[in-house]
RNA sequence: GGCGCGUUCGUCUAGCGGCCCAGGACGCUGCCCUCUCAAGGCAGAGAUCACGGGUUCAAAUCCCGUACGCGCCA
């Protein structure tokens, strides 16, 4: 048993059907950080009970995700078939038997009773209802069957489901850890489905088992569960359990106001790290979003976020995902990373491009030599290759640097000096260079841009000298030559 | 349609009755630094606190409506 002094524990439970999205990541985080912080503990629990739709590559691709935002989870699923964990199994297909346990007690207790509606007599009875403009919800017809009418009904064909007997007066209140109490009405609830007609058990029945049986204490999830919970509620009650404390996330929102979709750019975590951004940074802003603290602080280390993450800060309204603030803070992430750790962090990306083993200058020289410029980690190669691949010249190097007057006798002449300079190193080239510029009576700029231009074919990129250095005279003296012969 | 939730700069947010003619961050603009691009520093533009009523000596903050957005039930 998993128990700790603080008896928190938290879980994070996905539905197999697809990827881990962005909210899906900002939930999981924070049942994370909050378990954490009060040295609880986190489960991970797969709610795979809709058969159509849950596939084992969904569950590789969520636990990769969960992994890969290092949210370690105490307890749950290690991989699509196996887990760990004193509740176990922590797949709900793999604990039927706990439901219709539950299922059959309801049932004998009459807190529950069979529904032969078929589809089609619901369908019409919701239809009905709207036209009179009233609430589409189940009339409650089945309540009062005996079992004789359900014994025909049962010899005819028909299979029944199981529906919830919800109080008829008074309301139910939903105490939250973010929103306060919210009340709700029982008479407007209606008698909801616990156990399907194919047998398995619903969302919101399976849902409350489990969470009392893994001994769930705080249920941190998105708003859009708020109006499903004092169906949950009464739930609990029938069954005579302690419910948990509830904290209601506000949803993300694209930048239209609509929910997060794939017309907005990246949604899934994976797309994330394939685009190479640094988990640290995704967290921390994930962090932000619908949290913060009363001085606005805005960077936190990962300690830091654990520290300080509290219930009380969560936003009860909800939040626009906003890519370039993303953007801004792993590029934060990645100036503080030491270069030898970025390069190894990079490889994927460097080797993809082809980068990775290429003759030239070390990777941690060249890296480092555009580190603050970076704001994911696949920008890196983009900016370095022309330390290993042939130069090619932009148009605005060509024309507006290298095509003017007099430069082909600078390249020139600036050849003919880094051939013989030695040590070829930063301060020396720069005095060389300096002193080059004095005795032509050529301004800085005059040289320099040339140069610059003449070795990377760019008007723009790393600091000069150290970048010539990192290249090497070699490199740097036949780039020279080779513009040289391009301008003719 | 019913129910529920929400509404402070373009965006994320601070604020929980006087310190706020509203503070921070991203982004934007300008300046500085400078061999370019960045990074960094400084400055600036940007919010009648959704709207309308109350309560109060005093409201972004409390109460009530309205509008709009979102969610859930289908």
């Amino acid at each position: 048993m998993t128990e700790t002094a603080s008896g928190i524990r938290t879980r994070f439970a996905p539905s197999p059907t697809g990827f881990l999205h962005i909210g899906g990541a900002r939930t999981t985080l924070f049942n994370w950080l909050f378990a954490r912080r009060h040295k609880g503990v986190f489960v991970l629990r797969i709610e795979d009970t809709d058969e159509a739709r849950s596939t084992a590559e969904s569950v590789d691709a969520i636990l990769e995700s969960i992994r890969w935002l290092g949210c370690d989870w105490d307890e749950g699923p290690l991989d699509a078939e196996s887990d760990r964990g004193p509740f176990s199994p922590y797949y709900q297909m793999k604990r039927l038997e706990h439901y219709d346990k539950y299922l059959r007690q309801l049932l004998e207790e009459g807190k529950a009773y069979r529904c032969y509606c078929s589809k089609e007599e619901l369908d019409a009875m919701r239809r009905l209802a709207q036209l009179e403009k009233r609430p589409p919800r189940y009339d409650g017809r089945c309540r009062l069957l005996t079992e004789r009418q359900g014994r025909d009904l049962e010899a005819s064909g028909r299979k029944p489901s199981l529906r919830f007997r919800m109080p008829e007066e008074g309301a139910t209140l939903v105490p939250d850890l973010i929103r306060g109490e919210v009340s709700f009405e029982n008479r407007l609830q209606q008698d909801f489905v616990i156990r399907k007609t194919t047998g398995g058990p619903t969302y919101n029945f399976a849902c409350v088992v489990d969470d009392h049986l893994m001994r769930i204490s705080h249920v941190i999830r998105g708003d859009e569960h708020l109006p499903n919970t004092p169906s949950q509620l009464q739930l609990y009650r029938a069954l005579g359990w302690q419910p948990p404390l509830f904290a209601h996330l506000s949803m993300i929102m694209g930048p239209d106001g609509g929910k997060l979709s794939k017309r907005h750019g990246a949604t899934s975590v994976l797309e994330y790290k394939q685009q190479g951004f640094l988990p640290q940074a995704l967290r921390n802003y994930l962090a932000l979003l619908g949290w913060s603290t009363t001085d606005s602080q805005q960077l936190f280390s990962p300690e830091e976020l654990i520290e300080r993450f509290d219930l009380a800060g969560c936003q009860k309204n909800p939040a626009t995902f906003d890519p370039v603030k993303l953007a801004w803070m792993n590029g934060e992430y990645i100036r503080k990373t030491p270069v030898p750790e970025l390069v190894r962090q990079a490889e994927p990306f460097l080797k993809t491009a082809g980068l990775a083993s290429a003759e030239g200058p070390a990777l941690e020289r060249t890296v480092a030599l555009e580190q603050e410029k970076y704001k994911r980690l696949a920008d890196i190669p983009g900016l370095i290759e022309f330390f290993y691949k042939p130069v090619e010249y932009t148009p605005k190097a060509m024309d507006k640097v290298l095509r003017t007057t007099g430069t082909k006798e600078t390249l020139g002449g600036l050849a003919e000096r880094l051939s013989r300079l030695s040590p070829f190193e930063e301060k020396a080239l720069e005095s060389e260079i300096r002193g080059f510029c004095a005795e032509r009576g050529l301004k800085a700029g005059q040289v320099f841009h040339p140069l610059r231009a003449a070795v990377t074919g760019r008007t723009e990129g790393p600091t000069l000298f150290l970048m010539l250095e990192v290249m090497g005279r070699e490199m740097v003296v036949s780039r020279l030559r080779k513009t040289i012969d391009a301008l003719g």
